[in-house]
DNA sequence: GGCATATTCAAGTAGATGCTTGAATTTTGT
DNA sequence: ACAAAATTCAAGCATCTACTTGAATATGCC
């Protein structure tokens, strides 16, 4: 309550309720416009996470994770469940995953620097080869594919795409003997912009296999409706 | 340049690029957060408008209408071009009308107290009879139908829905004899949460006219592909 | 050139934000 | 009931944000 500078609002109701109501859209903006709540949000649309799980991924301390996690939960964008001593966070629903894509999609397409970040992020990725959805979705039956899940194996356990089998990138290296050297393999992980599937394309074509890696990750494959499984052993392990 | 807990970077190029990359997401959310901006992300969706217009469209002075512009502008979600002595803004793509639409989403799926924003500045809502995209689609060609597009006169010949009329709200009133009796006449106007084909309907209905508010506006009809005509006398009228 | 119009820039202020540290709360195991 | 573990709450500080006012810039018209 400040300021008045014209009449009132357009039409109807009253007051500044066209502010209110655009300030109420803005507010869900506002929780994603931290860095560090983007990291939570990507995590999360991996499946649900403790809060001292989510501040190790995001390195943050907990105090500071706990407030992030707050402001999440007043805005909607995400819901917890207690599980003894430990509190589950989760995305509230689909819609968040649309959200967070549509943010990357614009920052992709739109914000000049952004090359330049993800680059010194995730490398030089001109060498890589990629596989789209469509793509994987036509070729994944036929045999002559093999299709990784390199993300932490809480998170291929809370869900993965129909098919894959899991391998971390830490068992990665000692693990190469079990992998086919005669199918192209297919990594994937958490999204477009995570580095595990990267450096696994990398690992397994520095030691001569055929590999590719899915543009995008787990979250957009399950909110295009595609196949998924879990191992529902406990939602997320230790 | 600040706080180092732990180790550091993920995995690959180095320092903290991981936190610049996200930094880099978050920012273009950032400039989403700020509800005189979201007002005129929703303004810009219609087509490009002047700063003075703009400002008067969210009703702020002009050199605050214009930092958000340039705040926008940085973030990468405008344009601007110089025609004479006035600067025309846009949406720089369709990614932010899905971003913009990702975020109302959003708030009205998961933020508990949107509901009452909405209905203190749109009224009462559940009298209003309402038409799909979709069903709309197939129905436009029928005859029995008769579409209006009630947005400010600017904004229609900046381009509207093939085979709508103009019929602002303002003319309504004025022009009942020029609509017909017999046929559900349609209004729609700048997206599902503007007021003007709310008040158009309740208006014609009042005269006992057969009237419903398409539930979107001119934006999405656009960026879902449907057909689009405009009345290129030049972009923005006065 | 000089004036008018449209827009941007710059400086100032009240209020919000992100992180920190340390204490308070809630549940489990004994 | 008591100690341990996980999380939240509260206070504090440095930084950033949104708006205001007034001056500066750029273009068009005479």
């Amino acid at each position: 309550m400040s300021r008045h500078k014209k009449s009132m609002g357009s039409t109807p109701g009253g007051h500044d309720a066209k502010k209110e109501l655009f300030d109420g859209f803005a507010s869900v903006a506002k929780v994603m416009s931290s860095g560090r709540r983007a990291e939570i949000v990507d995590v999360l649309a991996q499946g649900e996470r403790p809060v001292d799980e989510i501040s190790r991924e995001i390195r943050q301390s907990i105090a500071n994770t706990s407030q992030h996690l707050q402001l999440l939960l007043r805005a909607g964008l995400v819901k917890s469940r207690r599980d003894g001593t430990r509190i589950y966070y989760s995305l509230s629903g689909p819609a968040v995953i649309r959200l967070w894509a549509a943010v990357r999609d614009v920052a992709v397409e739109h914000l000049a620097e952004l090359d330049d970040l993800a680059t010194s992020y995730l490398g030089d990725r001109s060498s890589l080869t990629t596989m789209t959805r469509d793509e994987l979705r036509e070729r994944i039956g036929d045999g002559d594919l093999m299709l990784i899940d390199v993300r932490p194996e809480a998170e291929f356990r809370a869900g993965h795409i129909a098919g894959a089998a899991s391998v971390t990138i830490k068992e990665l290296e000692t693990r190469l003997d079990q992998l086919p050297n005669d199918r192209l393999i297919v990594a994937y992980c958490r999204g477009p912009y995570c580095v595990y599937a990267d450096n696994a394309v990398r690992i397994l074509t520095r030691h001569g296999m055929k590999a590719a890696r899915l543009e995008e990750g787990f979250p957009e494959w399950k909110e295009a409706g595609l196949p998924v499984e879990a191992s529902n052993t406990n939602a997320s392990g230790a």
